[in-house]
RNA sequence: GCGCCCAUAGCUCAGCUGGAUAGAGCGUCAGCCUCCGGAGCUGAAGGUCGUAGGUUCGAAUCCUACUGGGCGCACCA
């Protein structure tokens, strides 16, 4: 926050200046930290750039641009070095004592209202790790925008009548037959991991299309009667998918990710979202109906003309097929309408559950809905967390939005894409998945529900936790721990392990999953975050358990004595953790969280170091340990409410 | 074939809109617990930033071509 407002003023300073003593217009200044702390706080190579459009030297502009410069406050000094770059020092202590009040102050709301969408688990099988990638960036995102002062919806779209759940359906009435009541009576039976066991159906299901392909007929019969509602197939399909739902949000409350609304495809077909979408893009001729070729009949959007698809084979996407049916992406069209409150209707709600902490999770509904229901969509900006292979789907549904007239809208259509979660080819072996000769010389394999191969999300959280709850058992200060002490730190620690891991790709790097790099807890890893705070947190603990003076009201700081003996280590944690609102900032607007635990790791790393170097507790100089004191303060700080951006919880003790 | 993405230390990755001497983690080697907790700290070794051109005062970063790998290009989602 407080240096935010130093590189605005000097950002301003250094324009206006430019603009005076040249009489040239520059349209950004690039400020940022120098390489080594010994070159200052912030610096600028403005001057090298002046250089060429003023035809002159640039320490020589430099020079000029120094001299008699107003420095904003918190600004100590500025020089010229290098090559002609203008380094700016801070005051210290001044600095420290109005960070330590602000550390991590919330944004102010801006009224913005945000549509995240995440997760989006077919229902017809359990969760993988790819999907928790998807629910992972997806809830640090929200947490983040939150943070940032926008008001954010938390969306997870429930296709309960897609092909996948019909595939399930369709084991169940035929290839091991199963009464709609003893398939209730399994979802409702604690002993059945349902997720699990439909997981195999499933792939059975897949493997006997492959022998059989004539049986795919079955498939369209009940995707037909889904839709229809024929017979108790329709039943059949929702029983199952509310019982999968439940089991992912679930998985997913373990890591601490929360919901605020399911909104459902079969409430889409039901509420007639897509006839009225329809309408409107028939009559805006966005698509139109093919009467020869190879689409004939069909009802396509034709993107042909559109720059974003030049150089494709086969642009033209069907939304309505020849039989009459509509597509995934025509219902997806419809749904980013009505999240952008563009279409004249809505949903009803209902309750589909309650979180301990009182939020309520709702869901959509054809039918009567609660009136204490919020208002849901309506957003100015949405963002889909969709696997980067949707890509061309994602660029559909904005088109589609944009040829409706909705050019602001569209543009205000995020994709947030990330890569997959691939089985390095030893893994898979690992899992007693037979891999082929083939495919054992890739670098990974490319995980496929159809297929049954991947690693289960709740398999990887349970081994995490049990690998977690066995180093705090070997840990030297366990004592007075109780078992279910233990579990809980478990669970703390393996939340903060898999977050992290999910978290600390960039997200167009293919993460070739490995158990050992997975199940880490030293190093670039979340529990190292967590040990770096407890530690600080045990500090503090100490001291008002042994009664020594901190001195950490803002009323007894004295910024001079800060001043004159702050450390570069003690400083650097201190600019160390101003930087991180800007980086949340940065992180947010180019959909790259990794910058968020990059930059928490280099800063507990310096704690760390620190640590080791300077004691406080045992330190006897007060002034000293006010100091050293500040400086561990700011860092808890920053830790605490920044890995709650991360939905990394952090444990009384490791 | 067309489009998108990836290529940086032995391995896994950072490197923010082009800026100062390219950095971490793991692994390897050498050290550090009478001292706030060793899931930690200190140090060493380790690089032709895939290749070749180009733009620029300045390129790992931008442009072009190429090489290797991945993913898309359905009347599936």
């Amino acid at each position: 926050m407080i240096l935010e407002q130093i590189t605005e003023q000097l950002t301003e300073t250094l324009t206006s200046r430019v603009l005076t003593l040249f009489g040239h217009a520059v349209d950004r200044i690039v400020l940022q930290a120098p390489p080594r702390l010994a070159m200052g706080d912030l610096a600028t190579p403005l001057c090298l750039e002046l250089a060429k459009a003023l035809k002159r030297k640039p320490r020589e502009l430099a020079e000029a641009m120094v001299s008699g410069l107003q420095l904003p406050m918190f600004v100590q000094s500025v020089t010229v070095e290098g090559a002609g770059y203008l380094n700016f020092r801070f005051d210290r202590g001044a600095f420290t004592a109005a960070h330590i009040s602000n550390v991590m102050a919330p944004g102010a709301a801006t009224g913005e209202r945000v549509i995240v969408e995440h997760t989006n688990i077919n229902p017809n099988k359990a969760a993988h790790i790819g999907h928790l990638r998807n629910a992972v960036l997806g809830d640090t995102y929200v947490r983040c925008m939150k943070w940032l002062g926008h008001r954010v919806e938390t969306q997870n779209y429930i296709d309960d009548t897609g092909v996948q759940v019909a595939d399930v359906v369709v084991a169940f009435q035929h290839l091991e037959p199963k009464s709609l009541a003893e398939v209730r009576a399994m979802t409702e039976d604690p002993s059945v991991r349902f997720d699990y066991y439909c997981w195999d159906v499933y792939s059975k299901m897949a493997a006997y299309y492959a022998e059989n392909p004539e049986a795919q007929q079955w498939r369209r019969d009940t995707l037909h009667a889904i839709e229809k509602h024929e017979g108790d197939t329709f039943e059949f399909a929702s029983t199952i998918a509310r019982a999968i739902v439940k089991r992912h949000i679930a998985t997913m409350l373990r890591l601490g990710i929360t919901y605020d609304l399911l909104p459902k495809e079969s409430d889409i077909i039901a509420l007639h979202f897509w006839d009225r979408a329809f309408e409107l893009l028939k009559s805006s001729g966005a698509v139109i109906q093919e009467t020869e070729g190879k689409h004939k009949d069909c009802w396509v959007m034709k993107l042909d003309e559109s720059a974003e698809f030049e150089g494709m084979n086969e642009p033209d996407k069907i939304l309505v097929r020849s039989n009459g049916t509509v597509t995934y992406t025509g219902k997806d069209i419809a749904y980013q309408l009505w999240k952008f409150g563009l279409l004249d209707r809505t949903f009803n709600f209902r309750k589909f559950s309650t979180y301990d902490d009182g939020h309520i999770l709702w869901e959509t509904t054809s039918g009567e809905g609660d009136s204490n229901a919020p208002r849901f969509g309506g957003a100015q900006k949405v963002v889909n967390v969709i696997d980067v292979r949707q890509s061309y789907l994602q660029k559909v549904v904005k088109e589609g939005v944009r040829q409706l007239g909705h050019a602001r809208e569209a543009e205000n259509s995020i994709h947030y894409s990330y890569e997959m979660v691939a089985l390095t080819p030893a893994t898979a072996k690992a899992l007693g998945i037979d891999v082929s000769e083939e495919d054992s010389k890739k670098p990974y394999i490319e995980m496929s529900g159809r297929k049954g191969l991947g690693v289960k999300a709740d398999d990887l959280i349970d081994a995490l936790q049990s690998k977690a709850a066995e180093s705090v058992r070997e840990g030297s200060k366990r004592e007075g721990l109780t078992d279910a002490d233990v579990d809980q730190l478990g669970r703390e620690i393996a939340v903060a392990a898999l977050r992290y891991f999910m978290l600390k790709y960039g997200r167009n790097k293919v993460i070739a999953f490995d158990f050992n790099e997975a199940l880490t807890f030293e190093g670039d890893s979340g529990p190292y975050l967590q040990y770096s705070t407890v530690r600080v947190e045990n500090i503090f603990r100490k001291m008002a358990e042994r009664g020594v003076e901190s001195k950490l009201d803002p009323a007894s700081l004295d910024a001079l004595t800060l001043n004159e003996g702050l450390t570069d280590e003690m400083w650097e944690l201190v600019r160390l953790s101003a930087e991180l609102p800007s980086a949340i900032r940065r992180a947010t607007d180019a959909l790259e969280l990794s910058i968020i635990t990059h930059d928490l790791f280099v800063l507990a790393q310096k704690f760390n170091s620190f640590y080791h170097k300077y004691p406080i507790l045992n330190e006897k100089d007060p002034a000293e340990r006010q100091r050293r004191a500040v400086c561990a303060d700011v860092f808890r700080q920053t830790m605490r409410a920044t890995l709650g951006l991360l939905g990394i919880p952090v444990p009384e003790r490791m």
